[in-house]
DNA sequence: ACATAATCGAGACGGTACGTCCCGTCTTGTG
DNA sequence: CACAAGACGGGACGTACCGTCTCGATTATGT
């Protein structure tokens, strides 16, 4: 847990350590790029020149620039949700699910997100967007879902799986397909939709 | 209805008109590109070379890269979805987002799919794709949920929109995101789906 | 004969035809910039801004540095040697070797020349400088000497190849090997020279 | 006389004194290099990797690589010749020469020297050459040339550095410039040559 | 004996140049 | 006009070296 979205270190060997100012500098260089020109304005060498390092600096960190993109927001992506133990489950799922609504609001991470979402075609990279994002999150709203279970809040056949994939599809679906015109989500999107995922939509 | 995926053709002028022959030969070449290689793997110059065309003949067809695989992929999803006006609204339901999930585990579609999704940057593209592929689904969709209003089989105060989002967020955003492991989903998760969305979870 | 220090050109096929206005600025920049920085300053970079031109270019006309530099060079070279019929051998030979000496002492061939004689690592650049810069003047240097023993003005056992070494060579040493403190070779030198080999230096 | 071609050491101080070990192993790894891969391979890396040592212990020794070269040339150039001094003026002359024409056929230096004789560019190089390997080399050819005089041997209006040139360029000027398709210069060249600088090729 | 100080291997650092690939446009000759 | 071929200016790529700079460890010397 807390796992940290560093690049990976050499074994800590005999010659210089390699230094954790190029690290930031790096990290910083890029949301800055990224917030300022967009993807495709992140050149490697438009980049190393930013962070006044040289490219191979880069390289010796991260194999990949979209490696790099993926440290880079997971910088960002580092924002705790405060869910409280007492309230309801529906107020806990809106909670969670605003917070989803809301790093898809945020302009950058909207904008660079969907390109690791794209990232199909690198196997490992996708992985570790999983493992490092995704899947931290999929397990609160989890917690949150089997509490329900327990207080007989939601029934107990749940899928809890399939309830997440509810709650969290729906967002980033509108998010990123169906984004035209500019088109935010807002608050009450959020809410009804965790109602409407908590009740159905048949006529009962 | 049916609007064809191909490249605008020059007002019937004077000279030697554009060869049919090459529209197929390029959108053939480009699937195969994609299939073979991937996204990478399609330069303009492969495809060229593979199409047997010279580059300006692409371009004097489409403006851009992803221009032309929009319309390549459209082809692939030329598939139209039988949806009888007799059954369920639920059985109806179910069939749609099975179209949704069959195209997901396409695999080529499924690689070329999330580089649509994530067009934000190309507000262009993104609005085609929608217009072309997105938006004619869910109409589709909506039809059949305004059946279910009509026929009392859903609730009166149904948000259609969001509904939407409910039955393809969950299998769009699995496919994408959380497709780790190869796994894919079944038949049996969309039925699921499709109930749960009716029921809601809620304990009753 | 008359070979002319050019590009290989592509076979003469169906594409858009190589640009002369290209080889031109190419050579043109290549002169400029050896002349201004000096071999070390050359970067192919530089070189293509300078010409205004890109990389590839270059690289599609000549597939090394060297080579690009011996065509350079080989401009510079053109300098038609006027050589009397009707004069003595000696003062043929004094025109000759002063042609070498006079190249020698030009700053800019001097500074570049050397790079190609220290060209053994390739043996194909240096053939090439041979066939296209040596040989040519050794052919005419052989002329004159053979003119010289069918008038008997030299021995009739005389070694031509071995007899152009002697004039050619010790030139070349001087403004190479022992060009220190800026001494540059003087027309009596030259003049002296052939004296010397005409004479020997045996006491008589 | 004699001198031998070491790095500079520091004064003799309080810390760490520097390994007699290192110079040695790094002229060699330098020679290793050069005639295993040749100049172009010939990397301030690879030749650390190769001598077992850092970067830096190379850099205390020796201020430029060309400085290292010239100084690993002269262990391989430190051949003493023999020259009788009570043969004749011809055969010291022609011993002389030979090796010159020995030190050309060694592949090795032959592949090394011309770099050194094209470094016009870098003047402090091309000092350290001439006065370390090619002035005591003319030294020893003029002290030959003075005993000839003085013998009346030779002409007493001999120029003393012209005569070196037509001794030792035309072997140089073959060696480097003309030594095409592998040919290599043999000793009766050499004998020859000595005794046309000391006949001269007029007709008498 | 022990602190001092320069050395050592290792390798990271900011840079520069390399040669390749691709983009989107332009220029040929041939239908 | 369209077409195949392919050259063009430009820009980014990822690698290789350069010469400098830190590291922790080692090794003689002068106290």
């Amino acid at each position: 847990m807390n796992v940290r979205a560093l690049p990976k270190h050499a074994v800590r060997g005999r010659g210089r350590p390699r230094s954790a100012e190029c690290d930031t500098s790096i990290i910083e260089a890029t949301l800055a790029l990224l917030a300022e020109e967009g993807v495709p304005g992140l050149s490697m060498d438009a980049l190393a020149a930013r962070a006044g390092v040289g490219k191979a600096t880069i390289y010796r960190r991260w194999p990949t620039k979209d490696a790099l993109i993926v440290d880079a927001l997971a910088r960002l992506t580092d924002e705790p949700v405060h869910v409280s133990s007492t309230g309801t489950v529906r107020d806990d799922l809106v909670e969670l699910a605003e917070s989803v609504r809301r790093k898809g609001a945020n302009s950058l991470a909207s904008r660079i997100m969907p390109r690791l979402f794209a990232a199909g075609d690198n196997e490992e990279l996708h992985r570790l967007y999983y493992e490092r994002v995704i899947r931290p999150r999929r397990d609160r709203v989890a917690e949150v879902l089997r509490r329900g279970v327990a207080s007989s809040e939601l029934r107990a056949d749940l899928d809890i799986e399939q309830t997440i994939d509810l709650l969290a599809g729906p967002i980033v679906y509108r998010t990123l397909v169906c984004s035209h015109h500019g088109v935010q989500l807002s608050r009450s999107y959020v809410e009804s939709l965790v109602d409407t995922v908590l009740d159905g939509v048949r006529k009962r």
